[in-house]
DNA sequence: TGTACATCAGTGAACGCGCGTTCACTGATGTAC
DNA sequence: TGTACATCAGTGAACGCGCGTTCACTGATGTAC
């Protein structure tokens, strides 16, 4: 890879539209219904010529899992790039945002990430690392804030304390802990709407009744 | 069925006795890979003779969806059952924790009623109003609260009234607000569980952070 | 510049599997006279 | 009490489908001499 030819280039070009083509499907449907042959047909080719790019399905899955988290920590990010380091509350509120903004647009790829598990298929090591990314940067929005002095939750967190142990490294388990509670928080609210749940109670206020929550959820953890 | 005949009680048994089946597949594997055939084989007969029973795949599927439904609902009442009216807090707690209990000891259920839509499934109206049996038992715990002046939420929670114009009957909006929070909450916190997204993280600690998330939710909600 | 060779994307046929569903049927059971 | 009939649970074979995967192959492309 570090002098790739033509060739190298060429098959790297027809995986990565595998993967697209594979992602306009799963946009429509749902990602434990993808198969290898409806994606050749669109593509003009034969099942089989895609094993000349993924091992297998579960192979293929695998790299669309990868994708999706990478894809969504991107979007993070982004979010956050516009807003200045020591807005903690600003940019909290944007991550929550961005967080569902990202789910609704992508509900399929949301689903793959963080609803029931694709039967059949297991995690590898590296989807787990990059699952853990999009966590990572919600845990540092609210390390920054702890850090800052900009954090007075309503309620004692402590009890992830031993989990650690007493003189672990890392975040405090306060911040572990009060991230996960967003991070729960979000994914509820952004979950029941995706699969319609709410819909009968919300109708077209989704959007406001997130914002209401994202509040409550700050007031909670008390960042300011 | 107002004077059931010998042969229609054995009918409805061998009817019970499929979906319980299906229900011990669906506790072991997926809702969406319950099929026919492994039901008809673990009962002794043919894959053609549940056709006696119900018309289709699809139509055993509502049935089981409509049961959990019911289990669900009355897992949550019994819960309530011991605890005084205007106990308001307690009974709130005994709500969150017996959703998240029920979930746990029936993960597959759960995430049949509450997950994403079984490919292929459409519900039906029966089903549908099976579905608001349960979230109306939380309604009606947190409008007692409401009544009996024992809500002050720490934020305002108003943006439904719009929905429901504003002299409409029934909870008052604020209350459904309310209710809709702490079902999001918990089944946030919940889902992320029983998908195994938040193990790495807490490991054996599950139920502590559930009741301190509960912790943060009544007191959010202002429920006393 | 031209020839021999290696590479490898893609094909087409086949395998074995499980799925939901239909259909004509058998045979036991219960009912009516 | 005994016979004729209707009911209906369950069978076994078949249909048509789509799936992932394998394998021997063709044929175009790029490379080495």
């Amino acid at each position: 890879m570090i002098n790739p030819t033509r060739k190298q280039i060429l098959h790297e070009n027809t995986r990565d539209e595998i993967k697209s083509v594979a992602w306009k499907q799963i946009e429509q449907q749902s990602a434990a219904q993808l198969s290898l042959g409806s994606i050749a047909r669109e593509m003009g080719l034969t099942t089989p010529a895609l094993y000349r790019y993924f091992a297998s399905r579960n192979e293929l899955v695998s790299a669309l899992i990868e994708d999706a988290h990478i894809s969504f920590a991107q979007a993070l990010e982004k979010g956050l790039s516009s807003l200045p380091l020591d807005d903690h509350a600003g940019r909290f509120r944007a991550l929550c945002q961005g967080y569902r903004l990202w789910a609704i647009s992508h509900p399929q790829p949301y689903s793959l990430l963080f609803g029931s598990p694709v039967p059949g298929y297991r995690l590898d090591n590296e989807a787990a690392r990059a699952a853990e990314h999009s966590f990572l940067i919600l845990l540092g929005v609210v390390l920054a804030a702890q850090q800052a002095g900009k954090l007075s939750p309503q309620t004692e967190a402590v009890s992830l304390s031993i989990l650690h142990g007493e003189q672990q490294p890392g975040p405090p388990a306060m911040v572990i802990h009060l991230a996960l509670s967003a991070w729960s928080t979000i994914h509820g609210i952004t979950s029941l709407e995706l699969n319609g749940h709410n819909q009968i109670i919300l109708a077209e206020h989704a959007n406001e009744f997130a914002e209401i929550e994202i509040t409550r959820l700050m007031q909670s953890i008390g960042i300011k």
